[in-house]
DNA sequence: AGCATAGTCGAACATCCGTTTGAATCAAGT
DNA sequence: ACTTGATTCAAACGGATGTTCGACTATGCT
């Protein structure tokens, strides 16, 4: 039938693929058996040893598969931005979380983003490794992009401002529920991916230009009530 | 020698929850076995179930031995925050962020609160459910606030900064590693506690101030690159 | 003293897990 | 037709897990 032998076989990896992306997105890589991905996907459960080895490179497979994309794109934004003369803070923001903003906004992407934001806190140290080895280059060059917009901040207070930045994205992409506790109305239905953006963007470019004290942090300036 | 005959009982249940904190912290719900906590805790590993019931039991005892005097101490806060005059953003800001972020700062508490942080993005739903409830008035109480500073704001635009403060506190409590990854210098050795919750009372209150477009959310108000 | 009870303990329970094995299957090459 | 190599399959492996059980201990009460 199919002039091409190792069609099957690929056909069975991205099964698998497909399906350990959704389950570890539902219910967390622990709470997700080899028998659980395998009955999903419609095949053996020895085909995941077979081909990706053990279930831990198969969790660093689906993440592989997609954030190197992800961040093909982000480091194409940056280089956009850059020829563009590096002013626009909007931009370089949009450059570092509009791919995976994006990406949540594809069904097929919701899930994985999912994934992605629950993975910053994900205890598995080697998983940890794995991603952070992802991110590295790509964090380095916005680090650097970042210091050059906002050259007026002292490096602390930067890396401090870019963690926020982070950990907001993380927390956006994880989905967590505590969002219609917040939000109780229904804000988010079909994710208004664009309308989203532009409200994070609004949010941290202000805070990334927010004046910093002449006191660098050393004593808070907060009025405390009364 | 003790007149108490309840006491060691005591000892033991909160031996194990001592236990089960660290270790939670530290290798997660799934990740961490039974044994391995009353193991850690010097106790059999029947009393477990004896004292708790379930292992599900004990993950929702641990939450809410710590989650209830720090939202009592919100609520505290959020009082003489009423009494001062309702004006201060800076002062709610605190009143939010600075309890988990204060528990943060001592040896005891700075594993629950990363505990804590990560049991956002949990994947558990009965987790959720629980630790949804502990916070539900809590967090009821501070929207309303927040829109008593913030009038200006609509109601979308205003929760959804509500959330990327969430957001934004949840990653910081649950200390992920990439934190060292943006910050290569050595930033948070005794973790500064003050000096980060005045940075992030900084970024936040510009954030939530940060100006709102006449077309609410619907265009997105981005410049892009070029 | 003697009973009742709360707590502890070791041992086992049934189940699920990731991984391995060896035979079966199938298309391609000679 | 026969071999080769890659892939699939059912079955089992050893180990870890949450939970339960029954015996044992020690304390408080009458």
């Amino acid at each position: 039938m199919f002039d091409y032998a190792q069609d099957m076989g690929k056909e069975t990896r991205e099964a698998i693929l497909d399906a350990a992306e959704a389950l570890f997105a539902e219910h967390g890589f622990r709470g997700t058996s080899l028998r659980a991905i395998t009955q999903a996907a419609g095949v053996n459960l020895a085909a995941v040893n077979y081909h990706f080895g053990s279930k831990q490179a198969l969790v660093e497979a689906v993440f592989a598969r997609r954030i190197e994309p992800m961040n093909r794109e982000r480091l194409a934004r940056l280089q956009r931005w850059e020829a563009a003369g590096c002013g626009d803070l909007e931009g370089l923001i949009d450059a570092f979380a509009g791919p995976p903003l994006e990406l949540a906004g594809e069904p097929r992407g919701a899930r994985f983003v999912r994934l992605l934001g629950r993975s910053y806190t994900e205890p598995d140290e080697r998983l940890q490794a794995a991603i952070r080895g992802m991110y590295e280059p790509v964090i380095e060059r916005f680090k650097q992009a970042f210091a050059r917009v906002l050259p007026h901040l002292p490096a602390p207070e930067l890396y401090w401002r870019l963690h926020f930045l982070v950990g907001l994205l993380a927390y956006l992409m994880s989905g967590a529920d505590l969002m219609r506790l917040i939000a109780s109305c229904r804000l988010c239905d079909p994710l208004d991916v664009e309308a989203l953006k532009s409200r994070l963007q609004r949010f941290v470019a202000a805070g990334l230009r927010a004046p910093v004290p002449r006191e660098q942090g050393a004593v808070p300036a907060v009025r405390r009530g009364g």
